[in-house]
DNA sequence: CGCTTAATTGACACGCCTCAATAAAGGTGG
DNA sequence: CCACCTTTATTGAGGCGTGTCAATTAAGCG
């Protein structure tokens, strides 16, 4: 990749301040309140994280933090989709997850963030600051618990996705992707079987080891095959989502 | 893959019983106590810990457990290194990860392991029980933080190798993971610059997501470039160590 | 030493990538 | 609401890196 490809694809997003609109947070009142790990806590617990949450805004593709940054801050997301990306010195791309509302975020960092997040669409976070959460957890070991468990399946579906990039062929991937996000709708109350995409093919081919022709040209086969069904611009139906588990091959 | 070849794969390891010798560990003699989370405790919780620890043996090729096996158990390999695979249900396999002495396992389990685990060498764990450790917890917060950023510092590593399998080319790949192990020796005590390598090549081809002749062929082709020098059979020095740095293109 | 497993190497195939052209969608200002 | 421009998606032609298949050599081990 030429330095020219590194500056455009650093380009890409909007590097201004990175201060962005910004209030106190009411939990109790939270729209995720029982999708994410503040989920189902106790009225004290409740009471005593809103007293540290700063609810945050980011429009659509705002840097929310850059790999390597002081992994300082850990967000909860309540609003909108959010991309985690690493980059290789010559600009290419990895996108290593997707965070819809209730999804947890700034995990993973050893000494700064292991990824950066972008904002794909507008953006509405619940920002904790992570040594004022861990004071928390001297007397709420429900909350660290619950954190502990979220990095256990953030793990675990890592490894999901390790099998994906490394051993499943484009159509594989693909199939195995638009699953995914169709099960998470499922658990935020969506109906089954329909999928949105708040993200461009660029996100999904980087998210999937492929290129953007890839990804167009799989899409393509999978509509010509009648596995999946286009509804708007960034909908899908799944009409035959047995065949497509197949496909996926889900281990 | 046919199916043959799924009998194939599945008969590269020994599963028979899965027991295996054990007996009580004293972790005041342990070899590995200040490599991992068990480092830097203090009197009373080295002897808790030693309490319910179990020391086991298996030998080469055996299985420690199978993914989705209930996730009730987690280990510290002390001896010996471990490989922990995924398959697809027509045999693809995906190696997620290596362990050598003072690593963890048993993290990323949702209901049920994540990956199965076998033995690559003969292998020494200490074994402890998912709830005794969880209720050691209790007292012991410091151990339970220490967990807490293993399964963090995971996450990192797993996020690195999606970018290696999303993104990087078959040299790039190889470079990177012989440096990664060059680094995990180094931290173990081990001088730099010279990898021992446990695993056969077949397992580096499907932790790196190629195939064994491609993990060989580019293996020859750095010996070549003079990146690598092989001194036994399953020992390398690298001894232009930025050159290889370089090209492992690390983020 | 002899057998089995692992590694190497070559010839060829194929899936995905690259480059390029065009179409469609999305955003903006009048 | 439309015209214009930018971004995104689609599709084709051709190339390349890695996979597949096959033969041979080397290493491991009883």
């Amino acid at each position: 990749m030429t330095t020219k490809a590194v500056e455009l694809a650093k380009a890409k997003v909007k590097l201004t301040p990175r201060r962005a609109s910004c209030a106190a947070q009411d939990c109790h009142a939270c729209e995720i309140r029982d999708l994410t790990f503040c989920a189902g806590l106790d009225e004290s617990e409740i009471a005593t994280l809103s007293g540290i949450a700063l609810r945050m805004h980011f429009a659509k593709r705002r840097v929310i933090f850059h790999e390597g940054d002081a992994a300082d801050m850990v967000y909860n997301v309540t609003q909108g989709a959010v991309r985690l990306c690493k980059l290789t010195p010559d600009g290419r791309r990895q996108i290593t997850g997707f965070l819809l509302p209730g999804d947890f975020l700034g995990l993973g960092g050893r000494q700064g963030y292991a990824y950066g997040a972008e904002a794909i669409t507008d953006v509405e976070l619940c920002r904790f600051r992570r040594d004022k959460l861990e004071k928390l957890f001297e007397n709420h070991r429900q909350l660290e618990r619950r954190l502990f468990k979220i990095a256990n399946d953030e793990l675990a579906i890592a490894q999901d996705q390790m099998l994906l990039l490394g051993r499943k062929t484009a159509k594989e991937r693909l199939a195995t992707f638009l699953l995914n996000l169709s099960e998470r709708e499922e658990l935020r109350g969506g109906q089954g079987g329909v999928v949105y995409l708040p993200m461009v093919q660029e996100d999904i081919a980087d998210y999937l080891g492929l290129t953007i022709e890839t990804v167009s040209r799989t899409i393509s086969q999978l509509k010509r095959d009648r596995l999946i069904h286009q509804t708007t611009s960034h909908e899908f139906e799944l009409p035959r989502i047995e065949e497509l588990r197949h496909l996926a091959e889900q281990t």
